[in-house]
DNA sequence: ATTACCGAATGATATTTATCATATTGGATT
DNA sequence: AATCCAATATGATAAATATCATTCGGTAAT
């Protein structure tokens, strides 16, 4: 054979991934769009996918930052554990989104633990290899920031409407969270237990079951077990504005 | 005069300001450390320093993006305005913060009002001069980026500690808060007002009375109107941590 | 001087949420 | 099949917080 592809190329480096498809991974996060075929051939030898199952721990609060990392397939979830030994959920993450929030830039070490709550995929590439580039490359780095931004503006913003809700509130906010932003449908798997939304919306277990259960019963949403429709959406969504 | 020195240049270019201390100002922020000299007289000619009394506000919610904005003197309050018509209050910044937080980059228009809570004075530079700084020095966008997430870190991170705490450990919290990082002392003037500390820690303005009461009926801080005296430290900072 | 208003303060009461107790279910393990 | 454990579920009660009412003092406006 003469003629000798990029994904030739790619496997050649790394004879553990059977495909590089960063091309598209890449095309569709906006983020890398101003990067050349020339620095997409380097990203696919330098990066490393990683699956993980549902339930996974892909960072540990704590572990030193070494890798730039995104997420290519799944959701995964950022949490903190307090002083008190509870865990309390900061934020959710989809595909194209960056794993590595915040602290990547500020921070020698992670302060925040990353779990998946999907089967996910990751792309993993060494920090220093972003921060090079991001060196070399103004406009790397201006879109980065901009992501970043983005990423943690959203984080800032949601934890506000979520502060100034009641518990009602709060369950609509996250089921339509769920609804129109993860999956842009009525009807879904929830990907965490009752305890984890508690977790992420600062109310008891007790209370999210309770609220599910009265929505339910007020013929808002059907319930059989994780699995959620949205049936008044209406109605979920006055209760989002206003209690 | 034959010596013609960068002062003299900047009076010239900006006749409204009878001086540009950029030198200081800016060498004791971290983030312009690597700026040359060349680069910091430019910065004299095209910057406005512009000043605010108490109260005054800098950036409405919903106004254009147009100057990087960042805190030389006083202090400043971040807040957004929810769908009631009720402020929260997201963040406070010092001097060598930016005023320009998160969304400089990633949004049109300003997400969120910032209000003096002290007399303030402020740099501003267009954001296109910073923007084009950025795309052509790499380790000033690094270092941008660096500071920007360490103060969205922050914002973040803080909320989190405020969410888990009830009624007594958020007022230990922002107390503390203004004790450690803002004033360094142990006595201070509080900059704002009982109901923007309810804004803040997402209580009622009652509460926060009564707290503070109970806080001087105890004798862990003293009260005169608006100046507060920490008397028992270690207590107050049980109550941070316990509640 | 008078009025009006806002911040601070306090108490009584209502509402919201947490805690505790107890079942039930379903999955995983032995 | 039996056992264990975690998640879900529900009710009763306790605790935390909000709401409403009232007062006091300062200060800005008329």
């Amino acid at each position: 054979m003469v003629f000798l592809g990029s994904k030739m190329i790619e496997q050649a480096m790394n004879p553990d991934k059977t495909n590089c498809s960063c091309e598209n991974c890449l095309l569709k996060s906006l983020f890398f769009t101003h990067i050349s075929i020339d620095a997409l051939t380097d990203i696919c030898e330098i990066k490393q996918e990683r699956e993980y199952n549902k339930g996974d721990i892909i960072i540990s609060e704590g572990d030193k930052i070494k890798d730039f990392i995104y997420l290519k397939e799944g959701l995964v979830k950022l949490s903190k554990k307090s002083a008190d030994g509870k865990d309390q959920i900061i934020s959710f993450s989809k595909p194209f989104d960056f794993v590595s929030l915040l602290s990547i830039f500020s921070s020698e070490e992670y302060k925040y633990s990353v779990t998946a709550i999907e089967d996910s995929v990751t792309c993993n590439i060494a920090l220093d290899i972003v921060k090079n580039m991001a060196q070399n490359n103004a406009m790397f780095a201006m879109n980065l920031m901009t992501r970043v931004s983005e990423a943690t503006d959203h984080i800032v913003l949601d934890n506000l409407e979520i502060k100034r809700k009641h518990l009602r509130g709060r369950i609509a906010h996250i089921l339509l969270y769920f609804s129109d932003h993860i999956y842009g449908r009525n009807e879904f798997e929830l990907p965490i237990s009752r305890r984890e939304i508690a977790e992420y919306i600062g109310m008891t277990t007790e209370n999210v079951i309770r609220t599910l259960s009265e929505f339910r019963k007020d013929k808002i949403i059907k319930i059989y077990g994780k699995d959620i429709e949205i049936v008044d959406l209406k109605r979920l969504k006055t209760i989002r504005e206003h209690g």
